[in-house]
DNA sequence: CTGAAAGCGCTAACAG
DNA sequence: CTGTTAGCGCTTTCAG
């Protein structure tokens, strides 16, 4: 800055109110400047700039990986969420610093805040870490978690209505016909659970009681999934339907009925939740709920910065849609 | 910082010493300092110490996008890629900036090097804007691109070697007894053009020279690339075997397939293109050619830190394997 | 309308 | 082994 003032002839004072386009310039002064900067490829510096200012537009995302698979957390899902927020983020000109934490330190998130790297951030996922991120958001640190909204919650929360997500699955079903319906997931992670209420109920309205066998316990990864589903299937419980926790979690159980020649949606129908791009070039393609990820990501932001002006947004819960394809009809 | 050297009864420069593991502290000192420090929850303002020491420890990652498209950079080859990208950085303690940028305006990468945001970048994909990537470079913005080596070029590139891959996979084929193979991706990207040139090769070697129709032009995007398969279908060109461009693509083309009826492999064999977790669920599970992303991700940082040293790394190629699955046999 | 000067939080000579 | 001092590149009072 000094050298463009220098050959502007004027002070750093001058380029620095002209670059940020201060009114009180000239405006014959504030173009010599403007030209001189561009034809020299100057920008302000932008850590000098906030260290003055004493703000940051950096914000952070921290994306959980659980200790023992470290790189596997490559769900669509997450990454897709990644991309909305890194456009939304774009647009408002904030910068994003992509973090990976272990989930069992999620503490760790607090050094982002703390070497004012980020002037706050977004988790992606609970992970049954409530506890943490209840610790963190009551040492200050600014963050909302993309997840479900919990009874004892001390941060912003904004994620989909997973209660009625799983509801609007299960009804699809019983809708069709379909008498024995079965769940797949993990009932131990916050948001599955709650899809598994939604299964639960959506039975009850209609004076049914779903057979306890039919919970088919499964992890996110497609592998287990896989595995999951043949031990299901070897022990003979008969079933026409299956709602899944996850796109991933469907189609790896469609590989296993189509591998052992049960015909989807003949015999057993499928619909999956949040809808991935590869639902829809899966075989056949697969019905899924799906959470409205450009809200989302639009939401966190507002709840971030709402946050960061001192307010106290509330948690938010976003509307799920069935989008009903061949592998349910 | 001053607080915690008031507090410790010491000056700021020994506390800044103390937390960088000057060995010119006493340990007893350097041990009082470091118990305030914990349990005020300081840590080093990231920022000031960068501007002060004159270095940056972030690096970007840009993703560019298409202009008409925008949100769509959801293949998930891109997204496993700024995973591992991810995990190599936060074990050497970089910070990684993501950046979304217009492909047809790569120059704004140059932006987030003058600011001073970050030290240097990957670009993940050349999108066909060489001279874009080349005239950054000879703005010595410090840049790697995951790519194909071109002739001319001024950059760094990182990539797997697209010919060979692109051989491979039509070699699996043509050794299987296949007689018509086809050929689906957009000739006009520079790695889908070298992949070409492998197929073209693999038929050359012995002795064939693959009939000119069986190429069917066909971009990434899965809708537009089962459109296209639908077009070349319906031309009745006969074909017994296919090399996909991507994943996404071989997967959408299986689905046509499925859909009229043809079956995979028996009447079309079918091998894609980047092994994306999705080709180990698609019906039937995919055969596919390996690209190294781990060590793609290593390999990256490691040019990138030679060429902030100063100096002038070359640019390398990873080999390809390629992984027999279903589709093919 | 513009300049001089102070200071954001930190590190690194240079002195003790 | 520790303190003093200067300054990284910028913005912003306060004076002209």
């Amino acid at each position: 800055m000094a050298d463009i003032a220098a050959l502007a002839g004027v002070s750093t004072a001058t380029v620095s109110r002209a670059l940020n386009g201060s009114p009180l310039i000239r405006l014959d002064t504030r173009q010599r400047i403007l030209e001189l900067a561009q034809a020299h490829q100057y920008t302000v510096h932008a850590g000098a700039k906030n260290l003055r200012r004493g703000d940051n537009r950096t914000l952070g995302v921290v994306i959980p990986y659980l200790p023992d698979r470290r790189q596997q957390v490559t769900d669509p899902f997450f990454l897709a969420m990644l991309g909305n927020l890194a456009d939304v983020l774009t647009d408002q000109h904030y910068d994003l610093l992509l973090s990976r934490v272990d989930a069992d330190h999620l503490d760790q998130c607090a050094a982002l805040f703390d070497s004012g790297r980020v002037a706050g951030m977004v988790v992606i996922g609970q992970w049954g870490h409530h506890e943490q991120l209840n610790a963190l958001a009551q040492r200050q640190v600014p963050l909302v978690v993309w997840g479900a909204q919990l009874p004892d919650q001390a941060y912003c929360s904004v994620g989909s209505d997973n209660q009625s997500g799983g509801f609007l699955a299960t009804e699809h079903l019983l809708a069709g016909g379909r008498k024995r319906v079965a769940f797949m997931g993990d009932h131990h992670t916050t948001e599955v659970h709650l899809r598994y209420q939604g299964y639960l109920d959506a039975h009850r309205r209609r004076g049914l009681m779903p057979d306890p066998s039919l919970y088919i316990p499964s992890p996110f990864t497609p592998l287990e999934a896989q595995q999951a589903m043949h031990n299901f299937c070897d022990q003979g419980q008969p079933l026409d339907a299956l709602v899944a926790a996850s796109d991933l979690i469907a189609i790896s159980a469609m590989g296993v009925l189509n591998a052992r020649g049960i015909t989807v949606p003949q015999q057993v129908a499928v619909v999956g939740y949040d809808d991935i791009d590869a639902a829809l070039h899966s075989f056949p393609p697969l019905s899924s709920v799906r959470q409205p990820l450009q809200m989302a990501a639009q939401t966190l932001l507002e709840c971030l910065q709402a946050l960061l002006k001192g307010e106290q947004p509330a948690s938010r819960q976003l509307p799920t849609t069935l989008v009903p394809r061949q592998s349910s009809t």
